[in-house]
DNA sequence: GGCAACTGTAACTATATTGGTTACAGACGA
DNA sequence: TCGTCTGTAACCAATATAGTTACAGTTGCC
């Protein structure tokens, strides 16, 4: 499964448009949130323009900001915009093909994995970046009682932090 | 998403032992037919030993076979074996705590994940090593016919070959 | 008992993908 | 025309998986 915080990163970064309500942003104040590069940012934010859920303004007082309103984008337009493949993958190399497994496994595994991919698309395809707002507000508030001590900023790949 | 093939090797492996029903597999059996290393497959027969899907032998006449009946083997429970983590990852270095955006973000994208790894997991518990065979075995009768003429073995990373 | 055929596992290298960084051309507002 | 942005290329670093060699330990068979 996944080794990339693609998707999460851009959700983030449309999140933070919705949040700033139509006022472009830098890459470089998107950075910060992120914590991240601007160019990191830059090249994510071309990907997304490409697929129209954002628009950038090059030049002096520039920047970028959704494409659209929040309700109409999914997560589903953003998994498609800034993943390429499916949640799994074949083999790297074809098996062999002269065992009656090896040689048609692929076919099946096929099957299998788009059934799995169209799991995830319906999920996906449920949530807009206003939902995600939305989840977001109530966290707010209570953000700084619930935020831990102190402590040095551990590096924790898979989902918690 | 997925950069790996470990699930696909996996399906793969436990699909050989099913269509050898109860005889024992050798490693080295196992890698012909997936075309890879032995080692490979040891490691990989290693953590599905331990998660009780296949039994091993040691010593002359050993390899490896099926823990319980095809029936009884879930790709959910393969899928648990083999791949550590969701379908997705959250940022590699944790956002920003002093954006509203960046210190809830997690939370909102934790739950979102969660809801598709569980579509994932939905889809995986509802076929067995049994369907596969099954689903394999159509396929075996044309394989020769559907076969491509010959050409030389491209190497496709995602989901065709 | 001793040999040959296996698995289990460590150690290392190769390869691929992602993320981070520097650098710079081009667009644009003031 | 100048300063501030984006777009993009080129490169390095970090990480994960796959592939390889090597070898200890187990087991069946003669």
């Amino acid at each position: 499964m996944s080794t990339s915080s693609r998707f999460a990163v851009a959700v983030h970064v449309l999140t933070l448009m919705a949040w700033a309500d139509d006022e472009p942003l830098k890459s470089e104040q998107v950075a910060e949130s992120v914590k991240t590069n601007p160019v990191v940012i830059r090249r994510m934010l071309c990907e997304l323009a490409e697929s129209k859920l954002v628009v950038s303004q090059t030049g002096a007082m520039g920047g970028s900001k959704l494409a659209r309103q929040p309700e109409q984008i999914t997560l589903l337009d953003i998994y498609q915009a800034v993943e390429s493949r499916g949640v799994f993958s074949l083999h790297r190399h074809p098996p062999n093909r002269h065992c009656p497994v090896g040689v048609n496994i692929g076919t099946v595994l096929n099957q299998v994995l788009d059934e799995v991919d169209s799991a995830v698309e319906r999920v996906l395809a449920n949530i807009t970046i206003k939902d995600v707002v939305s989840r977001l507000k109530p966290c707010v508030s209570t953000a700084v009682s619930k935020r831990k001590p102190a402590g040095k900023e551990q590096v924790l790949s898979v989902r918690n932090y």
